[in-house]
DNA sequence: ATAGGGTTAG
């Protein structure tokens, strides 16, 4: 490093030498303290302007998420080089501030430093998670301008970026691919990635097959696209010929049986699994978790304790997610007790994760009382909170606290819009739901998107007014899906609006023509409206499309014995009980004026 | 630059 000219004095030399060598690492130092110390040194020696000092200073601050600090030393450099620029995108982009980073790309162009082939594989990343194809093309223009594909680098990550846009991305991630005129490993594994993801799985396969080498990533890419399209006979069959597994192989594997729903498989090859880490621990406790198994992930989230192993942000935000699902406030409770006993220091994510956890789980005091102890919040936060609830009727309470999060200088963004709006559905508030519809871009600047539309569908029909709903759907600037007429059907059905009902499934049965959900919906609307000929008659249809309706199931799980019912079935041995258990559970709901629909 | 878990969203 030629930070300095030779200088005589020999305590200047090694004071010198000592400071360099702190230097050296100092890109990877975590201890913020130390890095503060060594701030000052290096603004004592006038070495905050150095070229080669300055982003090893920025990613120093960047690893403690420290990013005013990061800005502060960038904002120090008088001229900044294209490596410095690269280095604060790369900053933004590990704190998870994609916005920032791109203002950084538009400041340097403005100020004439021309990005080079480090900068955009950074600036991809900054896309990654925002679905933004848009963004992704617009980076790919500027790379063809100034033509950095040289670099091998530089189109594997535009193809890593664009199959992670949808069909119409992976489209151009192919065409990409194909015109590559040297390919290596990581281009392939980000193509056939990007194929799993898109469900082409049959072409990633082919591509897999094809490829000239295979690495560890390779093989265990497509064990993920086989073990996430459920397909685990395949996926086995795989992960039995592969020449060596990793950590990475056994996890994947554990996390498909998982979601596959078959638990023994997963805890079998969990047991089986020659090394752990924080990650398998996390499938295995959380795939428990999702499936409702409180005992089974208590017991093991008791183990991975006992293990000394310690958990991260990822470990505790998959499990608090996994008992939001399923409603285990126990298991989220005992994770939120390790987290004050261990004296974690909880990230922001982590206390959103245990706000949204109690709120989905019903014990809105407790989501409340870490969501006010929050010494950090974010938009998040607040979206938690606010969806909290919205989604239990407290739609009053829902709409003060967006009040107070306007005035604390947070910035609605469209989660948080939608959570407005669905406060005010549960509240009955229709007309200010109306209001803040019609006003969200005007006041925040958001452009309501297909999102927002179906709450004001849900809105609008819950409240009654169907045809403004119905005129809402026709007159929407995008086209309607599957949710939009579901959504409207719903309200249909609540309001026994029989015409629209019938013009509703019309739309839906395009959509989706094989989907035996919409019949079963509308023969029930008939089946309201007294329509008994209607109701024939959709079954008829039903019957000569070939389309089956199976019954829908609750099931239970008692002593290790799953019981399954299904509407009107009297096949369990006990059923006669259960129906008396039915009758008083009626009872009891009529004494305080709730009149059930089977009932009517 | 590529592989396994990850907070807000009808």
């Amino acid at each position: 490093m030629q930070l300095y000219t030779p200088i005589r004095t020999p305590t200047w030399v090694s004071r010198r030498r000592l400071l360099e060598e702190k230097l050296s690492d100092l890109h990877k130092c975590t201890n913020l303290n130390q890095i503060k110390q060594i701030h000052a040194q290096i603004l004592k020696a006038n070495l905050h302007q150095d070229l080669f000092v300055a982003p090893k200073l920025i990613a120093a601050f960047s690893l403690c998420r420290q990013m005013v600090l990061a800005v502060n030393a960038f904002d120090q450099v008088q001229e900044a080089n294209a490596h410095l620029y690269n280095t604060l995108i790369r900053a933004h982009v590990q704190n998870s501030q994609p916005l920032q980073a791109f203002a950084t790309f538009f400041e340097m162009q403005s100020n004439g430093v021309y990005p080079d082939n480090f900068t955009y594989p950074f600036l991809l990343k900054a896309c990654s998670g925002q679905s933004c194809l848009r963004m992704v093309q617009m980076i790919h223009a500027h790379i063809k301008k100034f033509g950095f594909c040289s670099d091998i680098f530089v189109p594997n990550s535009l193809i890593d970026s664009y199959s992670k846009c949808g069909s119409f991305g992976v489209k151009a991630a192919r065409k990409l691919f194909k015109e590559m005129g040297e390919r290596d490993v990581v281009s392939w594994n980000s193509m056939i990635g990007g194929l799993a993801k898109a469900g082409e799985l049959g072409e990633a396969r082919r591509l897999f097959d094809e490829m000239p080498e295979k690495d560890m990533v390779s093989w265990n890419t497509i064990l993920d696209g086989y073990a996430k399209a459920g397909e685990m006979n395949h996926a086995f069959e795989l992960f039995e010929g592969m020449p060596e597994r990793n950590v990475v192989s056994w996890s994947t594997m554990v996390s498909g049986y998982c979601k596959a729903g078959d638990m023994d498989m997963a805890r079998m090859l969990f047991d089986k699994m020659p090394v752990k880490n924080l990650v398998s621990w996390t499938i295995m406790i959380s795939g428990y978790a999702q499936k409702g198994l409180m005992n089974e992930a208590v017991s093991l989230y008791d183990k991975m304790e006992e293990a000394v192993l310690k958990p991260d942000d990822g470990v505790l935000i998959s499990i608090l997610a996994a008992c939001a699902e399923s409603g285990l406030l126990g298991l989220g409770q005992k994770v939120h007790d390790s987290i004050r006993r261990t004296g974690f220091k909880g990230s922001t994510q982590v206390s959103n994760a245990l706000v949204d956890m109690y709120a989905k789980c019903g014990s809105l005091d407790e989501a409340y009382s870490v969501f006010n102890g929050m010494t950090k919040r974010d938009v998040v936060s607040w979206n938690a909170m606010l969806q909290g609830l919205a989604m239990h009727g407290h739609g009053e309470k829902a709409l003060q606290l967006f009040s107070r999060m306007k005035v604390e200088g947070f910035e609605p963004d469209r989660v948080t819009l939608i959570g407005i709006l669905c406060a005010c559905t549960h509240a009955g508030l229709v007309e200010e739901g109306v209001q803040y519809f019609y006003s969200m871009e005007r006041n925040y600047g958001i452009v309501p998107e297909i999102e927002h539309y179906g709450c004001m569908i849900d809105l609008l029909g819950r409240g009654g007014r169907l045809k403004e709903a119905f005129r809402l759907v026709n007159s929407m600037p995008m086209e309607p899906n599957v949710i939009i007429w579901g959504t409207l059907l719903g309200a249909c059905r609540m309001h026994n609006d029989v015409d629209l009902a019938r013009q509703v499934v019309d739309h839906l049965v395009i959509l989706e023509p094989s989907d035996p959900g919409n019949f079963s919906m509308l023969s029930n609307i008939y089946a309201a409206a007294g329509d008994w000929d209607s109701v024939s008659n959709v079954r008829l249809r039903m019957r000569s499309t070939g389309i089956q309706k199976p019954s829908g199931a609750s099931s239970i799980e008692v002593h290790d014995e799953v019981h399954e019912f299904t509407v009107f079935d009297k096949s369990h041995p006990k059923s006669d009980k259960i129906y008396q258990m039915i009758d008083r559970l009626v009872q009891d709901l009529k004494q305080v004026g709730y009149v059930p629909k089977a009932y009517q």
